[in-house]
DNA sequence: TATGAATGAGCCTTCATTCAT
DNA sequence: AATGAATGAAGGCTCATTCAT
């Protein structure tokens, strides 16, 4: 049983104000995964979260809150975990693995988040503007910087353009990422990220 | 100019039944971009279209129809357009060169076009679903035949997974035509093509 | 093979203008029937009678008006074949039975014209008031004339209000009627007549 | 004057779930008589009732099942009131007297129920079939008892079919209800009942 | 803080009718 | 007389959001 100052610490523990719009963000993946955003009622996630459909409203402004707050959370963990994962790897290509490996881990470990994300957070300019220029940013810039260092050490052609290497790359793991939640097999998504990095750091010629 | 036995040929002519759904599906692209899927209504795409708001149903039987019919028909143009330009070329290296190009020249020549395929078309897994095991699937068969073509010809590595990589390739690509069109500089897409195909042709690698 | 002049004769011969009117009225009772008044496009109508939709309003004002016409049509049927039946009829009660099985006989006979009379045409106010005022009241007519001959005559009790035991036999045989298309059974609707009659004119009482 | 928990017995008071349904029920009654019921938009009801449209839908699931339900809280009534009002009474030609009046009665009490009952109500056999089979059923049962009592007891003739002489005299009572309705005159409906059950029971012979 | 009943704006679609041919 | 493509008005229903309790 957790005591009161561990309840604090951990913030997705419902109690705290916090605490309650994980809840509620975290219910919100399953429902919105399930039915589609558009579909989904706000009373569907109020329903799942154990909650009023008007609680929703003391967390969240609207129910497009919800959904961006599924996309900051996650990519505030992602960020932060990948920042943690890369101290001490030097290695750039390791470095890329170590990246590659962690986005469709995550992806790969919670279908429900990653058809949200796949799939229910394009929904319009609307949303894809607001979250480009926010972390989506930054974890972009995790990627240009492993490769501008690797570039730096002399393993990485110089010539190459990083910024450009870095949305590729995302974009290859994106695409590797829709694939696999529009599939009816089931295989292991995080074990393609050694091969896209593979391809991208040898290339395709012999 | 063309005759009047060209201009029966040509079904982007209103007048024939073809020609009118063209001309619907070419004014919804306008509308929708511009307001997005779900705030545009049927009427403005109808008015655009200089046609009754009730006419446009008697050529899609709904709205989402009209959504579908964009891509249908862009992708049936893109394919073939792929198809003729690569007849002659032997390259395995131009080959992709020629996908890639045509890919983001496809997209860069028409900013509309580009925001329903980028972003309004991904509406939910109803439309991606629908979307992926058709005309896509040919399109990244395209992709995997040109990679494979190489390693046949002993230009690419033959134990890389021909499919991973089109996929990869399409996902880089695809990336490139997002970030082109929420960025508020106007530079040139297609430009890009070469770049993604070098990086994913020679790797990062020195 | 009809002479030219027998086919004049008949008005229910598409060709002449009568003709027609009198076809679509027909192909409404089935289209009608089937899908009810509300459901049932003119388009439908149209197609039922082999013509195009445009061409319904060459003979009809509305679509309202091709339900009225089902019912003006059918009732001027009625109401000189029972005048017919009734001539050297005199026997009071024969009279009645008379008007009672030809009633039923007529809508027994044609389950779709049925379905129009006792459900379709009782849309709403619109064409009951319209419809009372007009042949429904020279229907009643003879009915009552019926009853109150049979008064004259001695036979039927004479403080009985003609009138209203016109409508109280009108709504028995109404309801016959109305039972009959809702019932799953398919028994003789015509039967019922001299029972409806036995009833009236015996009543309960031993 | 209820006292508090008497009002909680009668769901016609809103406040209850039960009395906002029958609150709105009644509404459309007035609403659905004076334009129809395929003129009368569920806007019209809510207002009449004094809420928003849309809190309509938080009692009956679509405007057919408003329709439905007046016929079914009418009948309910209906059936229980003839039930009560025929305890005590033996004389089988009272019984059916009774029952005569109270029909007659509760339409004649009420214009715009009666205008619903016997116009609206018959839109479609989508409504008449759904509603013949239930609670019109047992109305009917009612009627065929009262009379098979009445042979049971030797006042009425063994031979004649019951259940035939319920529908007839249900569709007397019918017909005169739908011509008050229809008539411009303002005369007593309920005052007819003794006349029609005079007639059948005994007979228009002298 | 929590509730959930009430609100009311918003839109796709149908189809009777028209009219140019 | 016949066609059938085009019109455009009209309304039931949903559901995000509010607010009195």
């Amino acid at each position: 049983m957790p005591t009161l100052s561990s309840a604090r610490r951990d913030p997705s523990r419902s109690g705290t104000q916090a605490g309650k719009r994980a809840a509620i963000s975290r219910a919100a993946v399953k429902v919105f995964a399930r039915r589609g955003f558009f579909n989904a009622q706000v009373a569907d996630v109020a329903r799942a979260a154990g909650i009023a459909a008007g609680t929703v409203y003391l967390y969240f402004r609207s129910k497009d809150e919800i959904l961006v707050s599924i996309f900051e959370r996650t990519m505030e963990e992602g960020i932060s975990e990948s920042r943690l994962a890369l101290e001490g790897v030097t290695d750039p290509v390791e470095r890329l693995r170590c990246l590659a490996r962690l986005h469709l881990r995550r992806l790969g470990r919670d279908r429900d988040l990653a058809v949200v994300f796949q799939v229910e957070l394009r929904q319009s300019t609307k949303f894809i503007e607001q979250l480009s220029s926010s972390q989506l940013r930054t974890y972009l810039g995790q990627l240009r910087d492993a490769i501008a260092h690797g570039q730096a050490s002399g393993a990485f052609a110089a010539q190459i353009n990083p910024t450009l290497a870095a949305k590729a790359l995302f974009g290859a793991l994106d695409e590797m990422a829709t694939n696999w939640i529009l599939s009816t097999r089931r295989y292991d998504l995080a074990s393609e990220a050694d091969d896209v990095v593979d391809l991208f750091v040898n290339g395709l010629a012999t």
